[in-house]
DNA sequence: GCCGTTTTCGGCCCGACTGTTTTCAGTCG
């Protein structure tokens, strides 16, 4: 549903960067990426607006209410349209590199005609940069650097782009007539947080219809091959679907071979081979007398295996098999297990909605408790001061008594400087009932830096959670380099949490960094970071990462009781109040 | 282009950091 906000914000974010790039004016730029950013956090559906219902989005006036409904209406946007024709494509894609913006990548197209990173990459190579105004060696340097980035990282889809079509696909293909089961299974079904295609899974006598319900899709650019069991399709964002129609009988069997791992899969065929049984995705047979022995489920598949049904989130090959054959996998923490989320931000500063509005939302949830963590000043863009923190703590404390079943905490989410020290005093701090901490800036600092600066804030006695530790940025930027070990170290010591963040462009930490800090003794707070209503369910995939990372409820603060949890927030470890 | 304890124009997220400058422009959070 929130899929068409998403591509209009979409729409309008292009919109504002080839304002940007044909020269235009930096506020009217501006002015229609809030109306972008307003737009995505919108909760309800655009579809179901008229043009004042739009203009009454904040950040949202005439003009962009036009080019909405023009939208909604035709499909097109004709300011938009013009607006490409002036500027290739590739010129908003240099963009893309770390470090080069608007201006350079403008500069770089009317020099030297530059109109993609590729061409970009090759003039760079081949010296053509050097003695362009403002372009000194460094930059250059710094470029090819970024290019090097970039390349890393393209190819693969983000986990919540993948996951909202592959949930379309299978609402709408599970809905076609003689359709018995659907689901999506790949990587995407063991959650990580890029796939590289969308693997999706039926069961019908008659594959027909599903195949041709795939190919009307409107988002079909490409059809790469169909036949009667196997449909592969590219989509106009280049995302690769492959849909696979097997037998009713075989949907166990098959569900375990697409889902995967691979190195899940080899050495689960080991696993049979050795009792003399052989696995496929039609099936588990025995070897000598070809019978089949389980694959309509996977929890039969499994169990005539020898071992419980093993979580998807889990099917790594990173011990699963002999944990399950041990009768010794996790207890993974769930969804329903989440009783608050401990990071959040509101309209007071860079958030969208207001306070109240982030309240009931968290309440629908069903939270039992929610902390409010808007930034500190040191954010300089933020605008923060001291009273607008106190108004605001003073308005929560109020809120706090209209909710019977959930507690409003008061927190905030501090800027981590170069050193380590944090905003506020210490006085001004303890007034919170919680504090997350959090690299903003000073990426670039050296290893030793980063461990220290790290490390201090988690001995800082007001710090409880250090948000988004590595600060990655998936597709945009490398995490900062630290000694993780060390800093898991400092964590666990000091009874300072670490974030799992859930904004899927971060999900920071990963599932590895998470599993390595476990065994330090960390506990997690899985948190959405949410600067909008709809972000606030972004808690799913923290809670998959934290599956991956073999977490249990225990490992996580904010599974745990408000009393529990409270008595976390006071760091005895570091007051000295012995626990 | 949006918005208004500013009412129809005149501001708009501010400051650090970097690299290129010799006083500042571009990028980023």
């Amino acid at each position: 549903m929130a899929r068409l906000n998403d591509e209009v914000g979409a729409l309008l974010r292009e919109y504002a960067d080839l304002i940007l790039l044909s020269g235009g004016n930096a506020f009217r730029a501006r002015s229609y990426e809030k109306a972008a950013r307003s737009v995505g956090g919108y909760p309800g559906d655009l579809a179901h607006l008229d043009e004042a219902g739009l203009r009454a989005i904040p950040g949202v006036g005439d003009s962009t209410a036009e080019k909405i409904s023009e939208y909604l209406a035709s499909g097109r946007m004709e300011a938009l349209e013009s607006l490409r024709a002036k500027i290739p494509p590739g010129v908003r894609e240099v963009t893309q590199i770390p470090g080069v913006g608007p201006k350079t990548a403008v500069l770089l197209y009317r020099k030297l005609g530059i109109k993609s990173v590729d061409e970009l990459r090759k003039a760079a190579d081949a010296g053509k940069l050097k003695g362009l105004p403002g372009l000194g060696e460094k930059t250059v340097e710094n470029i090819r650097h970024g290019i090097e980035q970039l390349s890393q990282a393209s190819g693969r889809t983000l986990l919540s782009i993948a996951l909202d079509l592959a949930e379309d696909l299978v609402a709408e293909l599970g809905a076609v007539p003689g359709c018995k089961k659907c689901d999506y299974a790949g990587s995407l079904r063991r959650m990580r947080e890029t796939v590289g295609d969308i693997d999706i899974l039926a069961t019908a006598k008659d594959s027909a219809p599903l195949m041709a319900a795939l190919l009307a899709r409107p988002e079909v650019a490409d059809v790469i091959g169909s036949g009667t069991t196997k449909t592969s399709i590219r989509t106009d964002k280049g995302l690769q679907v492959d849909l696979r129609v097997v037998q009713p009988a075989e949907w166990g069997a098959a569900l375990v071979y697409f889902t995967g791992s691979r190195a899940h899969n080899i050495k689960l065929r080991g696993r049979a081979v050795k009792e003399g049984l052989k696995l496929s995705e039609y099936g588990l047979f025995d070897v000598e007398s070809g019978k089949k022995l389980a694959s309509r489920t996977e929890k039969e598949v499994y169990a005539a295996l020898g071992l419980p049904w093993i979580p998807p989130t889990l099917r790594e090959d990173r011990g699963e098999i002999e944990a399950a054959a041990d009768g010794a996998l996790p207890d993974l923490v769930q969804l329903k297990d989440l009783r608050g989320d401990l990071h959040t931000h509101t309209d007071l500063t860079d958030g969208l909605a207001p306070l109240e509005v982030m309240l009931q939302t968290a309440a629908d949830l069903g939270y039992a408790y929610y902390a409010v963590t808007d930034h500190a000043p040191n954010l300089a863009m933020q605008r923060m001061t001291d009273d607008k923190m106190l108004a605001q703590r003073a308005r929560a404390r109020d809120l706090d008594r209209e909710y019977s079943g959930m507690r409003v905490l008061h927190g905030t989410e501090l800027n981590i400087d170069a050193a380590g020290d944090v905003d506020w005093p210490a006085d001004f701090l303890a007034g919170f009932d919680l504090c997350v901490a959090s690299i903003h800036s000073s990426f670039g600092l050296d290893r030793a830096a980063q461990t220290k600066r790290l490390i201090r804030a988690c001995e800082n006695p007001h710090v409880n959670i250090i948000g988004h530790p590595t600060t990655r940025l998936l597709d945009r930027r490398p995490p900062i380099d630290a000694d993780l070990d060390a800093v898991f170290a400092a964590a666990a010591h000091t009874g300072t949490a670490l974030e799992l963040n859930a904004s899927p462009q971060r999900l920071d930490l990963t599932d590895d960094q998470a599993m390595a800090a476990q065994r330090h003794g960390v506990k997690f707070a899985i948190n959405s970071d949410a600067h909008s209503t709809p972000a606030l369910s972004n808690r799913r995939f923290g809670i998959a990462t934290a599956q991956r990372a073999w977490l249990t409820k225990d490992d996580v603060i904010n599974t745990w009781s408000l009393t529990r949890l409270r008595a976390f927030l006071r760091k005895p470890a570091v007051r000295g109040g012995g626990g």
